[in-house]
DNA sequence: ACGCTGGTTTGCTCGACCGCAAGGAATGAG
DNA sequence: CTCATTCCTTGCGGTCGAGCAAACCAGCGT
C-alpha cells in the first residue's frame, strides 16, 4: 500500500502534540478508502474489525429499528472518527455510516488502538474528548426531545448543521452536502411532511431558502430566536 | 485523610487488571463523601473540578433547561463514573446529581486524571469503554424517542431500570431505589401524569404493582413483548 | 391524632403532529 | 426528448398525549 502523506491529517486535532515520527507510524498501517454517494462504508450489526476516520466529504450514521423505521444517529464530518466499536465493548457495529457526499475515509485494524494507547497516552485522551463530545451532543438531543416542540428541535438542527458544515454565500449560510427533508425528519424525530411545511413557512417570512436536497439560511438570527423559543412571529 | 480500603473497588471492572500497588497509590489521592437523599453532589454549570465515582446508593443526574424544564439525562448506578467534565473537554459540569437514595460516592482532584492515563492506560481504555457505553445508551434512547410512542418508551425505561436496579422480591422484580413517577417522566421525555396512567393500566393487567416512589415488575415476559411492540392486551 | 407536604390518580379538553393521499417539480437515463 | 425516479409540497382528518384541574392518599413531624 502507497504511503499516506503525513499533512493529510497533521492539522486535526485529534493528532495535535503527536510527534511526527509517531504519527509516520500510526500512518504506516493505516490504509483508504473512497466511497461514492450513497454508498455505506459498513453495515449496522456487521462484524467490527476496523475504525475509521473520515478524512473528506460527509456521512450520516443511520440506524434501522426492528420494524423498519430509520433514523440518522449523527453527521460525521471531516476529521470526526466513526465506527470505533471495539473502544465501545462490542463486536459489531451499531450503525451505517452512509456518503451524503462523496468521501474519503481511512482506516485501522482493531488491534492497533491497543497499541496506539499503550504508547501514545496523547491519542487516548483525544480519543476520549472526541467521544465524550459525542455524549454531550446526545444528551442535547434528548434535551430537546423532551422538553421541545418540533419546530424549536428542527430550528435547533439546522443551527447545528450550519455550524459544522455552513458555508458562506452571497446571500446566507448553505448547508454544504445534499440534505434531504426526510435526512433532516430523521434527525429531529419528525416526519418528512413536518418538516417540509416548517421549511415552507420559514421560506414564507425569509428566514431560510430550501431546494431539492438543499438549504440556505438566510437570517440565522430570527431562527436562533426561534429555537430559543421566542415566539418571533412576523 | 483515613486510607480507603481497597477492598472497597477492587471488584469494580473499571478497575479490573490494574495492579494492587496502582490502585493503592490512586486510593491515596481519593477522598469520600456521604450524600443524603435529596442532596446534589455538585451543580449543573458549577466550574468542575474533581470527577467522581458511586460507590453505593443512587443518584439520578438532571438538566434544567432555560425554560426551567427538568430531564433526568441518566441514572448513576455504584460503580459508575460520573462527574468525568474536563474529559468531556470542558470546564463545568453539564448537569446536576441529586442522591435519589443515601449514597457515598469517592472523587479525585482533575489533575490527577492526566498522570493516571499516562501510568496505567488500562484504565484509560476502560474509562472510554465506559464512556461509550453511556453513548451507546443515548443513542438507544434517541432512538426510541424518534420511533416509539410513550407507552413503548416507558416500557423500556422500565425494563432498563431493572436490569441495572432490579432486586428479587416474592412476587416480582422491585426498584431497589425510590423512584417517582415524575422521575419516569423525566426520563421517558413524557409527563408525570401519562406515566401514572399508564403504570394503572398495567397494574389493572397484573403486569406491575405500583406504590408511592416503589415499582415492582410482575410479569417481565408481557413488558417486553409490549415494549418490542407486540399490542399484547388481553 | 392532626394537619401538611409531596406524591399520585383520574377526568376532560384541546392542539400539535402524524399519516394518508394526490399532485408537482427537479434530475438523470436511455 | 421522453420517461422514470426521487424528492418535495400541501390539504385533510384523526389521535395521541399534553395541559389543566380537582381529589385523594401516605407518611411525617409536632
Amino acid at each position: 500500500m502507497a504511503d499516506i502523506d503525513r499533512s493529510l491529517v497533521r492539522s486535526l486535532p485529534l493528532f495535535a502534540n503527536m510527534a511526527d515520527a509517531e504519527l509516520d507510524r500510526l500512518l504506516a498501517r493505516a490504509s483508504m478508502r473512497r466511497v461514492t454517494i450513497g454508498e455505506a462504508v459498513f453495515e449496522q450489526g456487521q462484524k467490527a474489525s476496523q475504525f475509521y476516520l473520515l478524512l473528506h466529504g460527509r456521512l450520516k450514521v443511520t440506524q434501522v429499528t426492528p420494524e423498519g423505521q430509520q433514523i440518522i444517529v449523527r453527521v460525521v464530518h471531516p476529521g470526526d472518527l466513526f465506527g470505533f466499536a471495539q473502544a465501545l465493548q462490542r463486536d459489531d457495529y451499531p450503525g451505517t455510516p452512509i456518503a451524503a457526499a462523496e468521501s474519503v475515509v481511512m482506516c485501522w485494524p482493531n488491534e492497533v488502538w491497543g497499541n496506539i494507547v499503550e504508547q501514545n497516552p496523547h491519542l487516548a485522551v483525544n480519543a476520549m474528548r472526541t467521544i465524550g463530545q459525542r455524549l454531550q451532543e446526545a444528551h442535547t438531543r434528548i434535551r430537546e426531545m423532551s422538553t421541545e416542540e418540533v419546530e424549536r428541535r428542527v430550528a435547533h438542527a439546522v443551527l447545528r448543521l450550519m455550524e459544522q458544515a455552513g458555508r458562506r454565500e452571497e446571500d446566507g449560510i448553505h448547508i454544504d452536502f445534499p440534505l434531504s427533508r426526510q435526512d433532516v425528519a430523521e434527525l429531529t424525530g419528525t416526519t418528512l411532511h413536518t418538516v417540509s411545511r416548517l421549511f415552507s413557512a420559514w421560506e414564507s417570512r425569509g428566514i431560510v431558502k430550501g431546494g431539492r436536497q438543499k438549504l440556505l439560511v438566510r437570517d440565522k438570527a430570527r431562527l436562533e430566536a426561534m429555537a430559543d423559543g421566542n415566539a418571533a412571529d412576523n
